[in-house]
DNA sequence: CTCGTTTCGACAACCTTGTTGTCCATGACA
DNA sequence: TGTCATGGACAACAAGGTTGTCGAAACGAG
């Protein structure tokens, strides 16, 4: 029984929504609402050496005053925070926070819980081929997470 | 090599992405540009028998007011018609147009266009596991299309 | 040293896809 | 007939993004 082109296109977002829904709601369980994937995503960056708005903007592959607004967002919470630049005063030099780090574990280790439930469904080996092969298909390609309603815009057809 | 759970969202969200890009970019390719999975969700529902504003927002579990929204664009780009009803004047019966159609089947076509492509990639045995194995994870939940932004609001974290 | 160019950050206006709230017309029913 | 439910339309607003503009600071060439 060959399923149909846009069933594994379902599937394929039915299994990504299952493991971020459940992990946002564990997330708020635990004390973090609000949390966002384009928070984690960005604090990652950040942490990573993207440590201004433009910086971020451009590893987000999205536009600086869209970073910005991220930024506000994510320092009104505690989860990072900025300082002047000693060196040149037209930046503020971001960094994470201990909370935001303390977030960042945390969402790890949610998303490593998740993962281990799949594997006592499906085996070890199991889930390490299914992993493979969609890394095969996948490629290397970085995927981006912004474009607020991209699945909207991009979801093409017959889905 | 275990991966994370984090990457695996990642895989599972770039596989989606990568068949709905591709899609997407082939639909517009054959001349329907703008088509959005949003329009094509919305096409089938109405054909499933959603044929007034009201009904359609049900079934995509979204307000009336935002399926109107749909309904509009739909309409402008003559996919669906709406006359009103003789028995009930409150009511607009909306039906897909033929060129409707066409889409939803082109659209469908070029689904399974690229499934083949992955099947030739993976091989039909392995794709058929992988597609198992999703379906397991997955269930039978249906999946919502809706919610603009809602990768960046869902998403919880670590992805 | 000064002038032009580039970069950062902020502000404003606007788009898109949702949401609520409100309202009227119509239909269903007691 | 009077009351209540429903369909559709309109308005106001939220969230997330975009582009355009602008001032301040830095850099580099004369």
């Amino acid at each position: 029984m060959s399923r149909s082109g846009a069933d594994l296109a379902l599937l394929l977002l039915g299994g990504f929504r299952s493991l971020v829904d459940a992990a946002t709601a564990e997330l708020a369980r635990r004390g973090y609402e609000d949390v966002r994937p384009v928070h984690d995503f960005a604090m990652r960056a950040i942490t990573a050496g993207a440590d201004n708005a433009s910086e971020l903007g451009r590893r987000l592959s999205v536009s600086k005053q869209a970073a910005a607004k991220t930024i506000a967002v994510l320092q009104e919470r505690g989860y990072v925070a900025r300082d002047t630049d000693p060196r040149d005063a037209r930046r503020k030099r971001l960094h994470v926070t201990p909370l935001g780090f303390e977030v960042l574990r945390q969402g790890e280790a949610v998303f490593d819980e998740l993962r281990d439930q799949w594997e006592r469904q499906l085996g070890a080996a199991e889930l390490a081929t299914l992993e493979t092969h969609l890394a095969t298909l996948v490629g290397a390609r970085p995927v981006r997470l912004d474009a607020p309603g991209w699945i909207a815009q991009d979801l093409g057809e017959s889905v």
